[in-house]
DNA sequence: ACCATTTTTGTAAACGGTTGCGCAGCCGTG
DNA sequence: CACGGCTGCGCAACCGTTTACAAAAATGGT
């Protein structure tokens, strides 16, 4: 790797790699003038035009390119963010991570991605290895956070309260209101419930939100229609199981309110096998508005969640909190005090979903 | 940020953070012996057992994280990988980038995610930001590689060759004979093909397998059969604006083979809405076997991309590149010469392809 | 021509670790 | 008792930058 810093099979021409000290000794400067002209540094004004001009010139030539671990290393400052997420391929953490990659990059900011899959040993270790790493900040994807930690954290559907934490939540009483309020306006009155697993920080939330606005829209809830999620993995399977489940209790009902998207179409091939036509017999509402929610058939009637804006979202209040006063360019002569370090870290952020209706609700019938 | 050092608030009790420096401290011992047992360094073995046990008590006690950028700077190794995709949430990459991060973590590399969308400036710039950042290798997944780089990468459906990359290839010719072979037994003889963007690295391969096998197996493929993707967007929507286009010439055809699933998924949605029946009119054969492609309806026929497995064999190549000989533990008394640096870099691996077999297929029909 | 400034640039100490080399003791031996 | 070798550890340089401080050079005033 370092074998041949002077060239062993060439005769000595482009040094391997230029740091600042090549480059100085190249000018005949001293690596701290070089330095100071290329950071714009404050001190750099009383550095001479001419100097400076040699400087640019010489960096672009030699394709000095500076070397981020020193500069993180000396100025305490990574410019790199953690994100933790169950797992990648499922669709709802590409989204927010396609958002989170948007928002962070464009300030400059690289970050990692881990995935624990809610192994407890991961949930542990990531985010002090992060943290050994110089992470800035961290992101929590449907994540349960464990202990405190010493940098600012946005957790995306999360719902712990701690010190550091931001919380960015969907406004889960207005996802619930516009799901149901669709079906009673369709007639429905009988609607079974596909709750979330026990672990998906959604879960208990979006469901205290329902019994909310059953109770505004006076529909009872009969526990025999709900069922809950199981398994961990992100397939439309847990889905299909747990309407199996439904149609097992044969209490009749006209509509089923589904946890996400996968679940809805997982219950969807299950009361299709059963002779049930959607949305003719049964109305579906999905939750998340995954991809695959328009391509279905029938195409699904859903709650959106904005993911790729809140992944934005949450991006932004991490560097909103962390930034240091000037964006770019301190260039302005700014007479005001030198404004307070960072804005303060609110408790939530709430986002609000969309409704997207399709053609898997229907007017209820009376068949089941 | 670093205001209080020595605790402004409480009796100075735990410091803020603890390095090597406070640790030797507490200890009275010198940096360099606490670095060298918790390095489990070759000299450590001259240190007393006594001093090793105190030392590893107190880091454990005093909660000791190495800091990672200045290890990294001292060593050269940075343990950190650059990945580069066109963007993250289009399922591809994220299946791909689930196993690198599977086979990455698993040795003790992080990794950076960069998402070029296209963009010739983002192609130039992020690989020379990566290697700023120190990544010791990069995988570029469907990116087309512009300069060469001094670190060993893996393109992941990439075809150009280059010194330094190894070109991570699904074997096209295999994947494509068992598509047609596939329709040419149901009967199809007048196959429709849409083909990928010319961005797309796999578009042009696949178009080369898919003349040659056609030939072996007799099938004429008629221009006014062939359209192609057109737009940047991942959605299914370009597959079905070149179904549009495949209707609009009116030539018959028994069966459509697609770039990808998206676009599978597109051209059925179109061709149902044209009053066709699949797989009854036409049948549909996909390409990739991304998640949908076995919830939509009807199900999909599909040459399967072993997407999470390409990943962890492109993190696993680039990591026998670069390790050196010692995976964790240098233990064994070696007496072999200390083994060649690294391995060589093949310039292709070929993975095989899988066919899966649903309900869009069927006997052709003279329909169309 | 000389001193007080004001430019312009250099010196050196960080940042937090790793590592080549060497210095004390202690032991055994001739 | 002098000497060589081992054991157990510390000194100090180094990785590539940034930055407080100071020095050198240039300028201006008298």
């Amino acid at each position: 790797m370092a074998e041949d810093r002077n060239g062993v099979r060439g005769p000595e021409l482009p040094p391997r790699h230029v740091g600042l000290k090549q480059l100085a000794e190249h000018l005949g400067l001293s690596v701290a003038t070089v330095s100071r002209v290329l950071n714009r540094s404050a001190a750099a004004n009383r550095i001479s035009t001419r100097t400076q001009d040699l400087v640019w010139a010489a960096a672009q030539a030699m394709h000095y390119e500076p070397n981020h671990l020193a500069r993180a290393l000396r100025r305490k400052k990574t410019y790199t963010m953690g994100v933790m997420v169950p797992e990648i391929s499922e669709g709802y953490a590409a989204s927010v991570l396609s958002g989170i990659e948007g928002a962070l990059l464009q300030s400059g900011y690289f970050y990692f991605v881990v995935s624990h899959h809610h192994r407890a040993d991961l949930l542990r270790e990531y985010p002090r290895m992060l943290l050994s790493r110089g992470v800035e900040g961290l992101i929590a994807i449907d994540t349960p956070l464990e202990q405190h930690l010493p940098i600012p954290v946005v957790a995306v559907s999360g719902h712990q309260r701690m010190e550091n934490v931001t919380n960015l939540e969907l406004d889960h009483t207005a996802a619930v209101r516009m799901a149901l309020t669709h079906l009673h306006g369709l007639g429905h009155r009988r609607i079974a419930f596909i709750k979330g697993q026990a672990f998906s920080s959604d879960t208990h939330d979006r469901w205290s939100a329902i019994e909310q606005i059953a109770q505004e829209l006076g529909v009872a809830i009969d526990p025999r229609l709900c069922v809950q999620l199981e398994g961990t993995e992100a397939g439309s399977d847990s889905g299909y199981r747990a309407a199996v489940r439904l149609l097992e209790w044969r209490v009749p009902f006209t509509a089923i309110f589904a946890f996400n998207d996968h679940s809805a179409i997982g219950a969807i091939a299950c009361l299709k096998e059963h002779g049930l036509e959607i949305p003719r017999d049964v109305s579906v509402v999905g939750f998340d508005d995954i991809p695959s929610a328009q391509t279905n058939h029938p195409s699904l009637t859903t709650v959106r969640q904005p993911l790729r804006s809140m992944g934005e979202t949450a991006a932004n209040a991490l560097l909103r909190y962390i930034e240091p006063p000037e964006p770019p360019y301190p260039e302005q002569p700014h007479p005001e005090p030198p404004q307070k370090a960072h804005k303060e870290m609110p408790e939530t952020l709430i986002v609000k979903p969309d409704f997207v209706i399709r053609n898997s609700t229907a007017p209820a019938s009376d068949k089941v």
